[in-house]
DNA sequence: TTGAAAGCGCTAACAT
DNA sequence: ATGTTAGCGCTTTCAA
């Protein structure tokens, strides 16, 4: 772990240090000769470049921070997974961000481009971690960001989600179709967009059917087991029983299943159980979860290729980037 | 996102560069009314230090890398989880490395300290990334590292686990005094020390107990939900089943909830299933898993404590750090 | 208490 | 095709 740097090989390969870089990144530029030298110098060395040098001269960290609020969360694990794939086949490393939820640590996390540990940032929360003047454009005012699964409200920004009230309507169609009119929802965090978003997809699909709401029915919690339990057992509850219960993501679902399979009720017979994201676990689930599955590994790539984009100054088409999702029917929902 | 430097906020409070970092780092070496009117030139000018050019100088990174065969594991993102949380108390950032099981991505993150991107390596893995010289002490030839879960087979190097054959053993033991007798086991990938262990224990408790061991019903895989299904498909063939199933993760576990469920098994009336790992998802099973509970918690701060250790040229007290398990019985494990 | 100057390791103009 | 030189932004001797 001795310190071997550019001009121990230069003078090992009896050439500048200027000869060493250009044969390393821009091998055209040197002869074949003295390439082939530098080489074996590199490699008599055991020489690495220190990239902090490299950044500080070209301005690129060669990093990107993901600003998630849950890593642990199946479904963001899924697109950071990817988000790192993609990363790396571009030659940048993923700094994760796991904020829990604060703000703060948000805007901790939002200073790292601006020290320059970072090039760039991809954000799956609504609130921005900077001030902005509304006044001005957005895209002036940022480091190079794009945002996903919860769109923030500020236009100009790149946000690459699905169609969350389209995929709600389609997943409740589907409950609909199979005879359920008594439906109960379970939503995420009601101050995410994407809650908000499959709430009305939920309203419009019932309202389309002439279905009325209940809004007792109709339970606020977060995108985690432990709501998911705890909001069925609010449900079990109750006088009027729904027949199905649409729960916002799949973790809920879980916690869902608990509370039924803890008091009695099998999955379907007597309650349907519809899922969002359709994270891996969901196939496995007894009884196998139907779910909306949410693209996790091309919403992970374009994130990092629109980002890439973004901080190589380019001007992206479009602001918003609908990627398609899919009603995955497996057994937890029955047919009346 | 313009570049505001130092010498901006030098300029503004009309003082030399070298006060202004003094100011910043060294409050004490400076008169109380330069360092203010430093301090608001900072805010002015909106002023954050460049990483980049002080890890130059200090040659510190503030990174650490994780090296991880599978982020998306449960069990594994706990421990991350812990370990994100501890670095950042002390001021580090974690690069995270999901290396997929390719050696060679090991050593590509490996590279990140060499190349001074990271001040430190969390292994999980039991291949050492860096090639050793084995006659000389390993210590002398590695970056600061402490390795994690799979021991590498090397000594001299820091590695914080639990005691796999004892909690193996006290799983077996579980299940025996339950009344089993015939008890089948789904192991891990079988190159990983963790998974020798278990099995290790596995065979010391049946020997212990005076219970023969079919080794048709020793399964061996890998630490997956995917494994867990087919391994238990497999047993389910057999004439002579097995009564319990001790399955070397908690996601092999959720594999074998799948099949049984799948082929009309009820656990645990026909069947008793014994996890190992304590994912936060085991609690909700269905039913809930009997487990064995790694401390995740603790071993994510241990990795990093030990690790700022070393990178601080500390010599640690010992290089093997034993941390408590427990077993945790819940409802898929039911007396004969 | 403060400042000038050197230099961390590297790349990129600008010679040659 | 190769080398010289000037910095990237910062910290740290060394001097005043």
């Amino acid at each position: 772990m001795s310190s071997i740097g550019i001009k121990d090989v230069a003078a090992i390969a009896g050439v500048s240090i200027t000869t060493v870089s250009r044969a390393l990144r821009n091998p055209g530029r040197v002869s074949k000769a003295t390439r082939e030298r530098v080489l074996a110098a590199v490699s008599e060395a055991g020489y690495t470049p220190n990239k902090l040098g490299v950044s500080l001269r070209t301005a690129k960290s060669g990093n990107i921070v993901a600003i998630i609020p849950d890593v642990g969360d199946s479904f963001n694990f899924g697109v950071i997974r990817a988000i790192e794939k993609a990363a790396n086949n571009h030659g940048y490393s993923v700094l994760l961000g796991d904020t829990h939820g604060s703000q703060e640590r948000e805007r901790a996390y939002a200073e790292m481009v601006r020290s320059r540990h970072a090039d760039g940032v991809i954000l799956f929360s609504q609130h921005l971690p900077f001030d902005i003047d509304p006044q001005q454009p957005a895209a002036q005012q940022m480091p190079p960001l794009v945002n996903s699964c919860e769109p923030v409200a500020v236009p100009g920004i790149p946000t690459v989600t699905i169609d969350n009230v389209a995929a709600a309507r389609e997943a409740v169609d589907h409950l609909i179709g199979y005879g359920h009119r008594n439906i109960s929802v379970i939503t995420g965090d009601m101050e995410s967009p994407s809650s908000q978003d499959r709430l009305l997809g939920f309203r419009q699909a019932m309202q389309a059917a002439g279905l009325a709401i209940n809004e007792r029915h109709v339970i606020h919690g977060a995108y985690t087991v432990e709501n998911g339990q705890a909001s069925t057992n609010q449900l079990l509850l109750r006088r009027d029983r729904p027949s199905a219960i649409f729960c916002f993501s799949d973790e809920i679902a879980l916690g869902c299943y608990s509370s039924l399979q803890e008091h009695g009720f099998r999955v379907p017979a007597d309650m349907s159980v519809m899922g969002f994201d359709d994270i891996r676990y969901a196939r496995h689930f007894s009884p196998p979860l139907t779910t909306v599955a949410q693209p996790v590994e091309a919403i992970g790539t374009y994130c990092v290729e629109l980002l890439l984009k973004v901080m190589n100054g380019e001007t992206l088409e479009k602001t918003r980037y609908i990627l398609p999702h899919e009603l995955v029917v497996r057994g937890s929902t029955r047919q009346l």
